[in-house]
DNA sequence: ATATTTATTGCAACATTGTTGCGTTTATAA
DNA sequence: TTATAAACGCAACAATGTTGCAATAAATAT
């Protein structure tokens, strides 16, 4: 795996690498409050700036889902400094709660005549993997 | 035009009536910034506490989309206390800002092997009609 | 119509979440 | 190793959302 922060051009902090460690321990998306307890202190504000950067700089991406607090995860795709170019689902379990991001065969196409789609954002709902039984 | 309210076995309230005259006024998702403008004078607890029954009681939706504060809009559909079942998607345009609700002819079906799909949101990003020049 | 019951409202107080300016510290580059 | 640029931590603040409770209004039963 490559530097991350490093490709993006941005310093690589202790606190920047504990963070990203994180994301990476986990293989699905995680609110802040996940964060917050995998490390054992840390500066609110410094978190949020953290997290703010790693979103401009496309190292992560944000979900959220209707009700559920802002959950984030790593991005697998080439997103750079412009944009984020998910071509994966969001799926929210009812059960575990966890919100994972899943690759699909197709992903769907919608075309709405009169309006130009430039970007397509799926969220679905129901029971994981694991809760699935 | 059936009575929202009391078919949702819900007290008619002035104010609740006049934050549902705003909700209907509008054909598209609005923000509580929006709703607050439109009221002369209001509490901003009851407020939250309307939304919050209008959406409990399937009368209103939210819509989320990242970035953005939540929108609300009207259920066209049947929604009741129990959930929600909307087959349209939500659309956000990058130029005005307006996220709107717009039908679609074939709501798309997404098979996830293993997962179990109980609801599908689908957020598009773009021009809407007024900007799509 | 009036009284009784039940639900809503508004206030105060608080909790959570996120932001900004600024001096200090750390990382990067010369 | 020094100079420069960026990140950090603190304090202070802003925005957003919640809760208990007494006053008030709406719904329901006389
Ligand atoms: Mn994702
Ligand atoms: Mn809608
Ligand atoms: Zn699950
Ligand atoms: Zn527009």
């Amino acid at each position: 795996m490559t530097n991350l922060l490093k490709d993006r051009k941005i310093s690589e902090t202790p606190f920047r690498k504990e963070v990203l460690a994180i994301f990476t321990k986990y293989n699905n998306a995680i609110p802040l409050s996940v964060i917050e307890k995998e490390l054992k202190e840390y500066n609110r504000i410094t978190l949020y700036r953290t997290i703010k950067i790693f979103l401009e700089k496309g190292i992560i991406h944000e979900i959220t889902i209707n009700g559920a607090v802002s959950n984030y995860a790593i991005c697998k795709e080439e997103c750079d400094t412009v944009a984020h170019h998910h071509q994966h689902i969001h799926f929210k379990c009812n059960r575990c709660g966890i919100i994972f991001c899943v690759e699909v065969d197709k992903f769907p196409t919608i075309i709405l005549p009169k309006y130009k789609i430039e970007q397509l954002e799926i969220q679905a709902i129901g029971l994981c993997e694991n809760c699935n039984v």
